[in-house]
DNA sequence: GTCTATATGCAGATAGAC
DNA sequence: GTCTATCTGCATATAGAC
């Protein structure tokens, strides 16, 4: 099997990607990286310009990926229950497919955020934000969702706990990420008292 | 006002507490903390013996009050719902009376579980686990709560959810750390769903 | 594309004067 | 209890040979 040109870059960032997440972005030194590769830390410098480079080229395209799954979600779906369903399913993808990003994102945007090149963090919270709350708002116009909660404390409540499924969760045959959709969203739709 | 011994001891605890909740732990230096202080970083040895005893101290004082907390929930409550609005109001409230621990071990576990003097925080979390288990394990085998979801999962999303409120929540006169509680566990337990 | 070699700076920590 | 002064090591990053 022939290596494409770009495979070895790739290896590095998802090498980084797999430190960054574990230990944190500035716990993780240019050496670790080199090391778990297979190489000395200054032949790195020759894929990036930095550490911090890494770090936003990994959180870059996690967000182009979010951006996209949310856009399909708000356009096939209308109802107020399957949009909220999509929107926790998506995002759950979107954890499947980048574990070490959403990660990443989870521990250290704090510190990311004291770094100039990283201040567009801030407005892709925003976008995550306003599409929960749109379909969120949309429901509770409706008549479909309760009116006596505070849209945006639900919304907070059930991104840190969706997002945040990163730490435990692991799709396997028995439990896939489909079935945790569906109970994550059951849960906060239905409630856990019995009927 | 006079100051009692170990004052000067408690400031600098809360100023490295500060920074390390807010940009983590591996990234604050002992510098940045007493230039914060207003000392010289050499001084700070003289208080502590490292980094991480400062670290260490602020997170056993923050375990040993959780404990302390669930331990009388589970003494004063029976009732399975009064049980669990129980535990996340003195969640939320250990959140309110540690917000700078709260955060460290939420952003900065995986680094410290690096070291073998954070090994405790294994136990801790334990401990944190089964209190939550036992009251909606209990809640279900009364016929209280849903049979149909896997208690555990519930668990994770509860603790997250109630847990990652340190990084929006600030209690206000109009919106009390109480009200909060009712809030999340209304969501919880009645759902989103409109009745 | 990786290596050798190294610049440069800052990290945590210590010893002893005041 | 803080300061001065400093050790030691490791961090990111670079230049140029191979």
């Amino acid at each position: 099997m022939a290596r494409e040109p770009g495979d070895r870059r790739e290896i590095i960032l998802q090498t980084a990607a797999a430190l960054f997440a574990r230990k944190g972005v500035s716990a993780t030194t240019v050496r670790q990286i080199a090391d778990e590769v297979g190489i000395l830390s200054g032949s790195l410098y020759h894929h990036f310009d930095s550490k911090e480079a890494m770090v936003d080229e990994i959180l870059s395209s996690y967000f182009q990926d979010i951006r996209e799954r949310y856009a399909k979600v708000l356009e096939q779906e209308t109802d107020a229950r399957a949009r909220l369903h999509a929107l926790v399913l998506a995002s759950l993808e979107v954890v499947e497919a980048h574990p070490h990003a959403t990660e990443i994102y989870q521990n250290d945007v704090n510190y990311l955020l004291g770094f100039e090149r990283f201040s567009y963090l801030r407005s892709a919270g925003r976008y995550v934000q306003e599409t929960w709350l749109k379909v969120i708002e949309a429901g509770v116009a409706e008549g479909v969702f309760r009116k006596d909660l505070d849209t945006k404390i639900v919304y907070r409540l059930m991104r840190d706990a969706v997002w945040l499924t990163v730490r435990w969760f692991k799709p396997s045959k028995g439990y896939s990420t489909a079935k945790l959709a569906e109970e994550i969203t059951t849960l906060f739709l239905d409630g856990l008292t019995a009927r």
